[in-house]
DNA sequence: GTATAATCGGAGACGCGGCTCCGCTTGTCA
DNA sequence: TGACAAGCGGAGCCGCGTCTCCGATTATAC
């Protein structure tokens, strides 16, 4: 009762602790997120108890892999804000999106698995929604993205994306150039037929984020 | 022994698989493939016991349902053929396609699943992919469709528009139509970019349906 | 109407995967 | 070096969902 706390961990703890987590990320990325625990601990060299005790849950392992990677994502989106050819930016961002899903299938079943991004905290979500919305309104404005999306379509585009890599990356991990081409010129501006339907925003995407499921 | 094994079965025999069938399409539609056996029982008023002696698995309800819907699409597909606009007729059939999955959440999921369609008896899925790749290529020549994307690219664009779907279904209905539009849009002839990446031909996408999940 | 075989229903067996519990081991501090 | 709390490991618990089994029920044939 006399000292803080908080309190450094045992070096094995601290150790064991990467382990796990190198181990996990390395399993997910490619069994994806269905891997079992007990494959992520034996992986790890470590007893599932181990596991369980620095990530209570599955769903927290999950978390704090695919936040680690995601970051660098978040980062170079907000860099991207900065570049001169907002067009560019944009279908750079949006292809090393599909890069980092194509090469991590837990981050693309993630991701595909709805807007929502069940496995993501908070706090990164909506910053890198912002951030590819605030890309795409850049590469608009410039007249590099058709006018008709909105950025609710964009974010869901990705999701499609990381679905379609899910799918090629079995078959040819080549193939997803192809895909992201395929996409990114239904994307511009040029001879683009209007689009049907009513324009979404983000705060209608966060709206659904907080109903994964439930109709 | 002395007359043929087949017989008629049951009148009540009758009526319970028609009813689990019923409630099957109604309840995998709505829930998705995951929807639990009990649940389709006491939507069809019988008991567990009775839905699994008329389909011993899971999988061969689903197999039957989907197997249903599939059919009419296949025969839409088939009529498409010899319709005078190439392009229409391509474009008619991607969307009736989309459509289909849109109103049934298993089918999309199936889809979705890979290109594989694992829980389409194995004639229906080669003649649908036939169909479909059929209208691609009139659709070519005729330059509706851009040269570049090959019939692999189609099949597995609609596992992409399955996944859109299952998406934009839960936010709103008529968003389907918007990604439809986008996608027709990047597959449109004129100013298309060329297309990165070696092309696949069906047997490509046969080949990986053998191996659903596995690398 | 009666015999009989087909069909029904639902309690529960079974397998699977996430997670817990507790006796043993090991790092840390004096 | 010894004492002790922190940490470890993995057998097994628990809930869930698919499927089975068998006594009760009922359509059908004569």
């Amino acid at each position: 009762m006399s000292d803080q706390g908080a309190r450094r961990p045992r070096a094995d703890a601290r150790r064991n602790r990467e382990r796990v987590l190198e181990a996990a990320e390395q399993i997910f990325a490619t069994v994806g997120l269905q891997a079992h625990t007990d494959d992520i601990a034996r992986e790890a060299g470590v007893g599932v108890g181990t596991v369980y005790r620095h990530f209570p849950t599955k769903h927290q392992l999950v978390e704090a892999v695919i936040a680690r990677r995601t970051e660098s994502l978040l980062t170079a989106a907000r860099a991207a804000i900065r570049d001169p050819d907002p067009g560019e930016a944009f279908r750079r961002i949006f292809a090393r999106g599909a890069d980092l899903l194509g090469r991590n299938r837990a981050i693309a079943e993630d991701v595909a698995e709805g807007i929502s991004l069940p496995a993501l905290p908070p706090g990164i979500k909506e910053e890198l929604f912002g951030a590819m919305s605030d890309l795409a309104v850049r590469a608009q404005a410039a007249g590099q993205l058709r006018a008709d999306v909105c950025p609710a379509d964009v974010v869901m585009l990705v999701s499609c994306v990381a679905h379609s890599v899910e799918l090629t990356q079995r078959l040819d991990p080549g193939l997803r150039r192809r895909f992201l081409a395929l996409i990114l010129d239904g994307l511009r501006p040029d001879a683009a037929t209007p689009l049907p339907g009513r324009r979404l925003d983000l705060s209608d995407l966060h709206r659904l984020a907080a109903h994964p499921r439930g109709s």
